[in-house]
DNA sequence: AGAAACCCTGTACCAGCTCCAGAGTCAAGC
DNA sequence: GCTTGACTCTGGAGCTGGTACAGGGTTTCT
């Protein structure tokens, strides 16, 4: 019985990507951005990654996956990078992010249903200059619950997005 | 009765804003794409609005607190501007764009429920290196619902953002 | 007249990547 | 040995929907 190996998967760039189903550029971004460690390099210069990269690689996606922004996924690569700690800000982290997606799911509820009771408006194809929807849309009634900035990308609640107009104080 | 003049009201960029309930630098932005025309301008090169300004404007912010990205917007003020044509093509967008935002939630719900199940791996804090929620992040095991690309802002179908790494054939 | 409030243009920035150009590396085939 | 093609490298620009300056000019109030 040889010692085995430490790392059995020995790959460049292209095949890992493959292997966690992403692209090979946003592989390069993670490591960018200090998501994934700078691996080592070949004598020509290429990046080589082992097994412990394609667990943090997917570890990331899964993350991205449940639509978590890579401020939260950094948090919780942190608490995995220290195991003697306890996990209880795991826990929290998490019971966030699923309470931002309700919220989420609330808001585009309201939206779906200000936006069914505008599509009334207009219950068969007129001239442009009478139908309801576009007169409805020029005034400001209907909107009561449409008071939000809109498209904020994922959910992304601790980043600098699109502005939260609420500075009109 | 002297006739009535045209345009009742005359502001400069800040009231008009401000009336919409904007930013000015948002309404220069429409502006330089398109939404708004180019207004006049005062001998000291300030932009001048008038009511048709004000409506045009608040037309764009209703669509956009209504989640429609720009570009949908830009369809919507053309069948505006064009008050022969029948309005069919408005009702089809709208569709459309419930239909998106059905979807959409349909996603966050599946997304929720991942997120609870995964939740529920770690019921009390323990050492973060027996932390389920952490190892089943790191496998894939569980995410049969969530294999997309995840954080596709607004929900920007026609738009070329972050991509759809279903290139991977 | 001077200060404050407003406006102008141009540029850079945010997330989370994606894509490209131009160059270098590597393995296989002849 | 040499060529071909597939792969990789770095650096930079681009996408959405704005926001936030800097460094100037204009208007308005006192």
């Amino acid at each position: 019985m040889i010692n085995v190996a430490k790392k059995d998967l020995v790959v460049k760039i292209g095949e890992l990507a493959l292997a966690a189903g992403t692209q090979i550029e946003t592989v390069r971004y993670y490591e960018r951005q200090g998501l994934l460690p700078e691996p080592e390099r070949t004598l020509g210069n290429y990046r080589i990654y082992g097994d412990e990269h394609l667990e943090r690689l997917s570890f990331i996606r899964q993350c991205r996956a449940l639509d978590m922004n890579l401020e939260e996924v950094r948090a919780l690569l942190q608490f995995k990078d220290a195991p003697q700690d306890n996990c209880a800000g795991v826990n929290e982290l998490l019971d966030e992010h699923i309470q931002h997606v309700s919220e989420r799911i609330k808001e585009l509820r309201v939206l779906q249903s200000t936006l069914r009771a505008l599509r009334e408006q207009c219950a068969q194809p007129q001239g442009t200059d009478s139908c309801g929807i576009l007169t409805e849309l020029s005034k400001g009634t209907f909107s009561a619950t449409a008071s939000r900035p809109a498209v904020h990308a994922g959910h992304a609640h601790g980043a600098a997005r699109t502005a939260r107009p609420r500075r009109s104080s």
